[in-house]
DNA sequence: ACCTGAACACCGTTCAAGT
DNA sequence: ACCTGAACACCGTTCAAGT
């Protein structure tokens, strides 16, 4: 039971409500009541730690990318062997996250001044996705050298992350029951198309030396 | 001025001022109360002929897409070289339309019994929707021969139309006015990599002869 | 039959009043 | 200072009443 007065636990009392919601609800349930009752305070206060709903909300996804740039760092992109394993590790642990908080929040429309989000919430936010993408950038210039030199490298980061977000809005939702192929199919399909995909059309000669003496797990 | 009692002008009315609003002020400014206005009929009206907003987006949506069949079919697919020339001008009438409508309706997830449309007017949305990407489908055969046969081609079709599907939320709004990299470079890039990857993943042998001896355009 | 518009439910947000 | 909860604004939707 948090104190009255005490500002730093009533603050993560709301994040742990906001969370709770979300995840048991999804955001087309997360109404600013329900979070206010399960975090024990009353509606008004919410606006007390929180400008907005938004705001909220993107503090919520910042704690997560902040938590996911970890898991990659120390767990995900270790012990990887080729440039398609970094892209299926990344969307593994991307499609859940994107499947709570990227449908509903955009994160560079923050920078675009296109949201209302206290300035310093954006730049969080910002921050936090910025250092998730040069994660996955490192993890990929290990297998492909020339990468980080490739004139339209530029291209390639707004491509590949447009490219892996369509597929998990794909995967968001029951839609992909639809067609006879699993998940797993389709995001291995995916990590090779990438990879020979930005390959060619960066024009990059070859893979790492590593790439084609790898065999396939599956 | 559409006579008392003539249900076809009313719903064309209805329609139209749907289509006005959406233009001018964007999804998050459709609310019924101003199609209502804009039709020139009361709120509750609206719902003798639209079980609901979203069946009313939908049948805008439903609508749109048919004439984007069309439009794919009888000129913006016509007199090009290339696979990488129909991706390019698949996207740039996608755009746009996914811009209005895309981001707010899941097509499939009405299959999936996932909304609440009225089972009529979900059938007309998929059916318009499988529709197009049928057109480009055949548009890309012409110049990529062993596509229709590809054993895999059921992962391309998914990965593609969710990756353009990405590039078209990433131009949504002003956010791609943050890198240096115009619009037209992206989509480019985008319709090369997407062209190389597929074929590279399918483990098609070639493109088409035209494509090698085509140059550059930019 | 077709249409109106007041009313209901819901939700983000504010603010005067409490402790 | 911090917190409450009634109230306001807005919007999707319904329905008794009008023509």
């Amino acid at each position: 039971m948090t104190k009255w007065g005490d500002r730093v636990a009533r603050r993560e009392d709301i994040l742990a409500a906001g969370r709770g919601v979300l995840e048991r609800d999804g955001y087309a349930r997360l109404n600013m009541r329900a979070v206010a009752d399960r975090a024990r305070v009353s509606p008004g206060t919410l606006y007390t730690y929180f400008a907005s709903k938004e705001a909220l909300f993107a503090a919520l996804y910042t704690d997560r990318l902040e938590e996911l740039g970890r898991e990659l760092r120390d767990e995900a992109f270790t012990g990887l062997h080729t440039a398609e394993e970094v892209i299926v590790a990344f969307m593994e642990h991307w499609f859940p996250i994107y499947s709570l908080f990227g449908h509903q929040i955009d994160v560079w429309g923050t920078l675009a001044g296109d949201s209302v989000l206290p300035p310093d919430a954006g730049q969080r936010l910002v921050g936090a996705a910025v250092s998730v993408i040069a994660e996955v950038r490192e993890a990929l210039g290990r297998f492909e050298p020339g990468l980080p030199e490739a004139a339209e490298l530029g291209l390639a980061v707004p491509f590949v992350w447009s490219a892996v977000n369509g597929l998990a809005e794909h995967f968001r939702g029951p839609r992909h029951g639809l067609h006879p192929h699993s998940r797993d199919e389709l995001t291995h399909f995916a990590a090779r198309a990438l990879v020979s995909g930005v390959r060619a059309a960066l024009g990059l000669t070859h893979a790492s030396p590593t790439h084609t003496a790898t065999t396939t797990r599956s």
